[in-house]
DNA sequence: TATGAATGAGGGTTCATTCAT
DNA sequence: TATGAATGAACCCTCATTCAT
């Protein structure tokens, strides 16, 4: 088998090991089990697991961030734009991105490579959410209200806080509920904005 | 020495390691080290670490809820209420009670006991902020507008998000940031409100 | 409360727990629970854990065999004997006697001490078992055919194993069918004895 | 190496350390001491001690079963089979088979798999005890005085019962001695049988 | 005399990691 | 390139034992 293939296999596993099981369980044992392949291919591919988790980080990060910007470029319409999210977000779900992404950066404080790693992948997501909400705002009276770069941190913080907490409780915090709730703001705020 | 104490001096240490160390090298070891105590004792106290951790959840979520009602009980200016939060928030970052409660939510999954301690803890942080949320726009025309429980809950994950940002990156996700774009933004909110 | 009054009582916990649980499980918890009262007890009346089985095989040794005595004194009937042996051994089993000495033989490996202090009382029972062979064969032709001694060892030996194998396997190894063999070959033995 | 290979020398480790060191005493890391392996050797072959307890009660009554009934298949002299028995059972002491058996039998009020494992390999002996026996006497006046099942019982006992007080007491209780006796009533016993 | 709290040594077990094949 | 076997450090937890009260 190629050497890349492998590689990707070990961080899909990786990937779904950290959203179904969590860092504290997320052993070289549990990936192979998860991949199907025997432990020892992991320290083929990588020095040790904490370069795995750096890797897996990056991974899910770019390829990620790639969907996020494709779905979203060009979109100028804020409904739009929260139906994107929707979908892109029930994607995260069904393949356990988010789920993956916080466990690591969770886990960060256990390693700082991989913090430094974390670190660099949240700030290209802070910068996405500001450009995107420059989009929506610019030229609009709300440009000069909107404290950009501070909103488009809490939204990233929200977007993780949202994952621990749906994890947590079912009922009362249904990230269905969530998105209606921001696809009605998201029309106020269209109606409010001048063309 | 007495019962009660001990078990106190056991939970204190168990919320500074979680905070300063992370749910994985939160082991009975390191608990034991940071509160200046034999690791056998912990297991006088509680039958096992789990039990620890809920105990853990319970206590520290009790304690900050108490200091959080006390503060903000009667609190109708929303500027502010802010400036209590960020005073609150900081008392929290000192000890350590986000973070703790944050590596807990994440060691959730590992253990379904745990699991239903925090959901029940963060029901009641969620009622807490609709609450108060509903204090400041009850009477306004806000009231009709705002979808109250979906806020709250995103303030609770957006409160839980940032300490996780804060704590990967302290150049960018600045608390104070955030708070001053919150107080700000609380200031705009009362220019609007009528009286 | 008395002091030999406590330490009794301490003996009687130890015989029921090491009967009902096996030795490795006789923790000094667990003979406290066994008995309603602290572990620290224990070490109040006995130095450690090893004087207490020391004790314990001593005394339950003592006190059966004054039982044993007091019941087969004079008896030259072997139907008679084999009688009153059943109902003694229906004690032990009751008490926990034999089962309490079987787990301390097996447990002498662990402690010079304790392993001397089960020699003596073994050595003492094969004695009584080989005066009571001898008290029903002297006299008879029997008397130069058996090796008193080496059946007497084979009598304490075969009631040990019994009870072993009795705890093991309910169906197959009843002692009521043992007690009911022994009794015919009792009989047969005083038919074939001139008087 | 060989994986089972490997399983084969923690069996016999474990058998070792049964028989020198007693069942309390037979910790993982005293079998790994005794055999010359790391102490997670173990759990690489065995889910847990349990199960190593277990696997070991099969082993080596399988084994020594095997002798057993190559060594006394077609055996009709009682005189011989006692001779063969001696020799067996010098075996069975410089390996340590029965005393680690009889580790295991007072270990089982531990384990419920242990003791069912226990239980059967007893019930395989005690079948072929009996039909030894039956070898023996069948077709003589004796087979229709002797409860054989009960005997077969009653020496499986013994011979229990035997290590465990060869090991208390070298003087007393000499297995030399107990075959010798048994030689010469194996000798009474042909000379009264009819040919 | 007895208790309840606490200690620290060790035992079972897991797991990252190495290595021969 | 990948596997399966093995290692040894560390972790959770139990338990004999001590000691202040």
């Amino acid at each position: 088998m190629k050497r890349a293939e492998t590689r990707q296999r070990i961080l899909h596993a990786a990937i779904r090991t950290l959203a179904e099981q969590g860092y504290a369980r997320t052993t070289a044992r549990a990936v192979a089990a998860t991949g199907g392949f025997a432990p020892g291919a992991i320290y083929y591919h990588f020095a040790d697991l904490d370069e795995l988790f750096v890797a897996t980080a990056r991974f899910t990060s770019d390829a990620r961030l790639a969907c996020y910007r494709a779905e979203t470029d060009g979109v100028t319409s804020a409904v739009e734009l929260v139906r994107r999210l929707r979908a892109l977000y029930a994607e995260d779900g069904a393949e356990g991105h988010i789920a993956a992404v916080q466990e690591l950066i969770a886990a960060a404080n256990t390693s700082a490579r991989l913090a430094e790693e974390v670190r660099a992948s949240t700030a290209v997501w802070q910068d996405f959410a500001a450009s995107t909400i420059s989009r929506l705002i610019d030229g609009t009276p709300f440009a000069a209200l909107v404290p950009v770069r501070e909103l488009a941190t809490a939204a990233v913080a929200a977007y993780l806080g949202m994952e621990m907490l749906s994890h947590l409780d079912i009922d009362r915090t249904s990230p269905t509920g969530m998105f209606d709730a921001a696809e009605r703001a998201a029309a106020m705020f269209e109606a409010l904005r001048p063309r």
